[in-house]
Formats: C-alpha cells, structure tokens, sequence
DNA sequence: TATATTTCTTGATCCAAATTATCACGATAC
DNA sequence: GTATCGTGATAATTTGGATCAAGAAATATA
C-alpha cells in the first residue's frame, strides 16, 4: 500500500465533514507523513510524553484510554479507520490520556507543522479538522451522562448505536458487516461496567431481539426498540453539521 | 460597571493561558460585547438551538449540563468568571448541551464573527482561547474516568481538588475564600451521585478533617492527604501548556 | 420579626452492580 | 496431540449507592 492509499481514509473521513476541492485533497496528499504498523493492544501513545506527531489511523481500530491509580481503565474514545487520532497535540504538546490499538493497526504519523500548516493554508481541511474535533468532545460529553445516569443496559445499547451511526456515516460497512474489534472487556471499559455484568446485560439484548451476534459481526435488527432503549438522539454527533462564515 | 471593566476577567483569564500584549489587550477590550445579567438557576443556552453569540462569564458562577430523557440531569463543565462558556458556538452553530447559571451571574455576549476575526489577527488570544478550549476537553475527560472508576468518596474529593486548583489558578479566591456557591444538589450532579449520598461522603470528609466548611466557604487543610483520596493529579489541568510554534 | 422556601441531615429499606470463583470453548503454540 | 491462553458463560455472595420518607437548619421573602 502506498501511503498516498494509506491517506484515503483520512481524506474520506474529513471530505465527509466538509467538501474538499481537488487543491486540498492534492494537499493532503501531498504531505510528510511516515507509516508505523502496530499490533493489536499495543500503545501508540503514552499520557503526559511530549509528542511532535499527529497520527491518523489509516485502518484498524483504537482507542484512548485513562487509568486510576489503583488500575482502573476507562476508554475515552474510539476511533475509527480515517479519525485523528490525537488532535490535540496540534495545540498542546501532550496528551492527558494514552492511546492504544485494538487491532492492527497502520497509522500515518505528520508532524504538528505540517499539519498546522495544512489547516492553515486550506481553510477547508481546518474546518474539517475542527468538526472533528468538536465531535470528539461532543463523545465525551454523552458518555459522561451515559455512565453517570443511564443504567447498564441502556448504556451498552447507546455505546451499539454510537458506533453503528458512526461505522455507517464513515462508509465503513453496513451495519457492523465487518466487525468492529470489540471485545467485551473493550466495551465494559467503555461504559463503566465489569466484564461480568456486560455479558449479562449483552445477552440480555440478544434474548430480547434488539442484537444479533454472528461471531464478531453484529446485526441491529430492531433499530428503533434499541434507539428507545438506549435513549439515543443522534444529534451530538453534530453529523449535519453547517457551514459557518470563516473569519475574514 | 463599564464594559470594559466586564471583559477584564476574560483579559486576565485569557493572560494566564498565554501571554497577551497591550495590541492584544486592546483588541480585545475594542470588541462589540453586550452585556446580560441572568439570575442563579436560569438557562443561558438551550441545547440545539442555533447560536451566534460566545459567551463570556464577567461574574458568577455557571454550569453546563445534560439530561437523559428519563430527566436525569449530569453537569458537564463548570465555568467561573473569566471563562467562554460555549466556545465550540465559535466552531458550529449549535451546542449540545445546555447552560445555566448557578448564581446570578454577568456574561458578556460576543457575536461569533467577531470573536473569531480576533482569533485569526491575534494568534496569542488564538492561543489561549485553544488552551481554554483544550483544557476543558481534557476535564471532561478526567470525570469521565472519575464518575466510572472512581468511588463515591474519591469523586467528591477529587471535584474539590479540581475546583480549588481551577480557583487558585483563576486568582479568584484563596482556597474557596470567597465559597464557592455550589449546593450539594449540584455537587451530586457533577460527580453523578443521589443528594443524600453526596451529603453522606461530604460529612464523611468533614468529620476525617479533610475539609473544614465555614457557611459556604471550605478550606482543605489537608492538601496532601485528599489529593491522596481523590486520586488526584492536576497534569491533565495543562496549567503549564508550553508554547507551540505557530504555522507558518 | 414572622413565615416561606431552599438546603441540609438522617434513618430505613432496597436494588443494581461488583466481586469472586468456576467452567467451557476455541485458537495458537509446543 | 496435548498444553496454554484468550475469551466468553454462569452462579453465589457482598456491597455501594439509590430510593423513600421526614425532620432540622439555614436563607430568603414579606
């Protein structure tokens, strides 16, 4: 693969935030970037170590991830084939959180310049890259209502619809066709829950109809049922996001 | 109070985040604002409706919050005077989340073109509205991990940890000299317990000497000791962000 | 000063979820 | 072909925190 490929899903991913010309894709790829490939469950990213490089996940799956003192995990984010995977290193020079594959991975490392360049020069790609970043915290913020006030299962039924509405908007795959990576223990880390109960709570949504598991990959053939259940409104993952005058 | 006395808390906040110089100052301080005035428990924004103006909290105290549909009620951010309370209106025009004060508070409302035209012609007052804008990502973050990981007690003594330091930091008071007016209702829906069970691990801190509380003022005599507690490490504050070279 | 309205405190009971432990299964590895 | 490890399934027990209910204290309003 060359890396002019290896930034398609990058190119795809902010062009569906925000329409690129062909200067601002010829841009992209026109940029520095080096390739590293990694494991599944391996850090890319280790909290609080200064980092020069913005890196994009060009396929696979990862995900941030913050720890307590006594070992507690939380995944933060999740990101998919085309997210940045660290956008705030274009602001600050480290990130408060680690971050680590949860497959295997290729990612494009571009260095902080390069990229703040890029943003600058093509008011385009900032925009994209800002909506993007916008969506992130806007995650955060849904998780942080979701564990604190949602019960178990609507959690998990929110975290299914959460990334089926975002595997399908990034083109990936008709509803998980693929697979997402996600072990259990992967999504108890995301919604705050033990491995135990999540399985309890998982198998609770399979028996009731509203997921269907045939080996990794996962159907949601009740949409609307699992919608209601998890308390979903699609609305902060700002898809539909408008155009917004530039400053002059 | 004059306006230019209202936007003095922004200046100065803005000033700890990154250095501004008197061109900067002047800018800002040149800025079409109008001023509103909002009574404690009152909404300053609603969530989805489209917006143009960024706010700026002159004085008081205020919150952002978010609610399931079953009316369970999470605070997202709290805001002390000198902060953008809805900096992401300068990147789309509608907010998913709602704002409301929790004491009577003065805000200055500026129209977003106008906010981000300063922005792009003072790259220090970019900076440190990046900074701001980072640094409350980044406490979304750290209660995502605290709601889901931590337990009733570590929560509640790592909010006020946070908050002090955030005080401190802000020069607005020595250890909540003023008190911070934060009921225990509102406490609870920060760190996403019941009121009766956050009034429970409150006096369990009072009575273990970790807190002292005079009326509303609360002094933390035992720094160390609830830092321990709480689990509580201010890095992901980014109170010492270095400065990044800007793009060319 | 009296009264009304928040806010805070406390107790009793109940439930969701954690902990702990064990078992089953399939995929690599030796 | 057996051992091992990752992953998932199941059950018993414990516990942290929620819910319900009601009284005390503090603040605001008249």
């Amino acid at each position: 693969m060359t890396s002019k490929s290896l930034l398609e899903p990058f190119v795809h991913n902010l062009g569906r935030q925000y329409p690129l010309t062909n200067d601002d894709k010829d841009a992209i790829f026109g940029i520095d970037v080096e390739t590293h490939k990694y494991k599944s469950n391996n850090f890319l990213i280790k909290e609080y170590r200064p980092n020069d490089y913005c890196l994009i996940l060009s396929s696979g799956y990862a995900c941030s991830i913050k720890i307590t003192s006594s070992g507690s995990r939380q995944i933060i984010s999740i990101y998919l084939p085309g997210d940045g995977i660290n956008l705030q290193n274009l602001l600050i020079d480290q990130l408060d959180y680690s971050v680590m594959s949860l497959s295997d991975v290729e990612v494009m490392a571009i260095r902080r310049e390069d990229l703040l360049r890029l943003k600058h020069r093509h008011p385009s790609v900032e925009r994209a890259l800002d909506l993007q970043f916008v969506r992130e915290t806007s995650i955060h913020r849904e998780w942080l209502l979701s564990v604190s006030r949602r019960e178990a299962l609507a959690r998990l039924a929110h975290l299914l619809c959460e990334l089926s509405v975002r595997v399908r908007a990034a083109g990936l795959a008709d509803q998980y066709g693929d697979g997402l990576p996600l072990t259990q223990q992967v999504m108890a880390d995301c919604v705050g829950l033990t491995t135990v109960h999540l399985n309890r709570v998982y198998r609770r949504l399979e028996k009731d109809g509203l997921i269907e598991r045939i080996g990794k990959k996962l159907k949601l053939p009740r949409w609307e049922e699992l919608r209601a259940v998890a308390d979903f409104d699609s609305r902060y993952l700002h898809l539909t996001a408008k155009t917004l005058p530039q400053a002059a």
